[in-house]
DNA sequence: GTCTATACCGTGATAGAC
DNA sequence: GTCTATCACGGTATAGAC
């Protein structure tokens, strides 16, 4: 059952099964872009077999119903990002010791692996990244599906955080946590609104730019609520 | 053709014409309610009249198209809550004056009413500001509608926070606007995902908690990024 | 002027035929 | 393993009752 796995970087997705086939992996790529965009309710199957180019029967022979192909989309980089991550932290770790690392590089390792997959040639990645958004922030998804995949990871770094800020009560750094993660989101929601905002001034697609400046506003945040 | 417009603190949503109706009224307090929980494609207009206690074609008749009902529905209280943020910020100048206000003051005047809103007793605002983080957090309604309704405002605030942080360059401003926004947004969601994330330290809909970190978290970050 | 009943037509999801 | 045929449900328009 297992395949080779060798996750280099933000590497492919893994596969099982029948999503190991290629009509399957258009499926799942047509999904990923659809829902990211439309949310769930926003597509239909229809639509989304027409993009991938296959009948709308063989969406439910390969994945079931509709909620499951979301299920589905969502888990597969769920789990590449969680390693990523925790391998950012490791890094961070290793390289403060044998003090603690610092709140700046404890964000930072939560975001950079998001820059790897934003700069990714699979532009899969953005997809995923802007789904990662819709299902944070919506009532239906956010806590059942984030919380399933991420939460333990969430336990990890806030952990480390404890350790970076001991003054800090979890409440604080929960809370704080959260404001980290809706910046992220609407950054990634890719909405175009700051474009005309800030009348060009500043672009919705160029990742660089809000990454750069969101790891010292977060730092500096969490420091002012958490000491 | 005007009513008598009475706005108190957050007050009632400013009523013309056929919005004015017992009826169409109930109509946009079910949609503002579903909409906000469910996002726009998530319900039907059918489940929208049978939760309003009316037939499905009063809603046309009243309201036109689902997406008109959207508009209408979104137009409501974004004027109320504009007045309501430039009172506050007023406020804050006249009281700093002959010097700027701070970051801090500013920030605040931006979240104050939503923490009025939050306190209100009229429950729709509640669903209004879960109406807003969808909205802001949608690739498909965000850019259009929070421009249209909010940007002159953020244009205001940006102003004001130019003031206070003359070092900054716009796309500081805007970017870490935009965090705020995202911090705001995911707090309005209402997921619950706080809530199972800090095994019960904080609650979402705890917005008085959320309230009282975001303003030093998020005016900390300004200062972080624009100086 | 308000509202209900109903009908239309397109589309979604899926079972079952091939 | 693939597609067709079906049926329920979606948004919308309209006729006419109150």
């Amino acid at each position: 059952m297992p395949q080779k796995r060798k996750v280099a970087k933000v590497g492919r997705p893994a596969k099982e099964n029948k999503e190991n086939s290629i009509r399957g992996d258009r499926i799942l790529n047509a999904a990923e872009e659809l829902f990211a965009l439309q949310g769930y309710d926003g597509i239909t199957l229809r639509t989304l077999a027409t993009k991938a180019g296959v009948d709308v029967a063989l969406i439910s022979y390969y994945f079931g119903n509709k909620s499951d192909l979301f299920d589905t989309v969502f888990k597969r980089r769920a789990k590449i990002l969680n390693e990523e991550r925790l391998n950012s932290l490791q890094k961070a770790q290793s390289e403060a010791a044998p003090n603690f690392a610092s709140v700046e590089k404890i964000i930072e390792a939560f975001l950079h692996p998001l820059k790897i997959a934003q700069e990714s040639s699979d532009s899969g990645w953005k997809n995923y990244c802007a789904l990662l958004a819709y299902v944070n922030n919506s009532a239906v998804w956010g806590n059942n599906l984030m919380g399933k995949h991420f939460n333990s990871l969430v336990d990890t770094f806030i952990d480390t955080l404890r350790d970076a800020l001991p003054n800090a009560s979890d409440a604080d750094l929960y809370w704080c946590f959260h404001y980290m993660s809706g910046a992220l989101s609407l950054t990634f929601a890719n909405t175009g609104r700051i474009d005309k905002m800030s009348k060009g001034e500043c672009q919705s697609d160029d990742f660089q730019s809000a990454y750069d400046r969101m790891i010292p506003f977060i730092a500096s945040g969490f420091r002012q609520v958490c000491t």
